[in-house]
DNA sequence: CAAACATATTAGTTTGGACTAATATTTCAA
DNA sequence: TTGAAATATTAGTCCAAACTAATATGTTTG
């Protein structure tokens, strides 16, 4: 595991969707789990996973408080990350957004296409 | 296909190995779809649409000259976003290594584990 | 201590997306 | 204009990871 390896794993922790639920939830103040269950839409199960790989990239950090665990961002330079994210975003979500509509790329695009019959790869 | 949703597929154009690579050799200056290909590991189909999801995340232009395509970052805020990567990442790198090490969460792992036994779900 | 609540962990299923091999398209040069 | 070079696109395979259901662990309060 190199330092590219680890690099990856830190962002793929920011690239899903319900992460970024989360993240947003608890943007401004630590939450426990069971309210970010009832912000965003999800089961308990599947928003403690997140948590913990939310954790795990280093991303949020963990109190424990009782029965109670409070998670929360984990500093201000994921804090401000965050903010950039949508900086930079603003100046190409036309785009972004564009290149969904036409076939312009495929990521992020879950659709089949078969349009044209190629041989079969001989054994 | 919501603000969310673009955000989520921008940042997921950062959170991959070979798209990492491919932004690093280009981080200073434009390079053919060839040149790239040269200076990672990875074959051309591959390279070509690596190239096309980070264009269509909006995190890369082409530029086209004769039968070349010149790729580049798309802009200064694509750059210092991929420097603050480094820089954030700077203070968690060592956590989320040790991580990886320990089972403290599965994210990013393809290990399997079965330990118990559970009943099977009910039709 | 037992019951109730909060959270974590597991196995299994399913889906998105990274990859390869083959072929198509585009552009230049002889 | 034909061939070669550069790039793009396609279909198919495979694996990582997101999800669900069930259960385990941990903590407080009666």
């Amino acid at each position: 595991m190199d330092y590219l390896d680890i690099k990856v794993k830190f962002l793929k922790g920011f690239a899903d969707r319900t992460r970024l639920e989360i993240l947003e939830s608890i943007q401004i103040e630590e939450k426990t789990v069971l309210q970010i269950v009832g912000e965003i839409k999800g089961n308990q199960s599947n928003v403690s996973q997140h948590l913990a790989c939310l954790k795990g990239c280093g991303i949020v950090t963990a109190r424990q408080e009782g029965k109670f665990v409070y998670y929360s961002l984990r500093d201000e330079q994921v804090k401000s990350l965050l903010t950039m994210f949508d900086t930079v975003l603003g100046d190409v979500v036309q785009q972004v957004a564009a290149c969904d509509k036409n076939d312009q790329c495929l990521c992020g695009k879950s659709e089949l296409k078969c349009l044209t019959k190629r041989k079969k790869i001989s054994p």
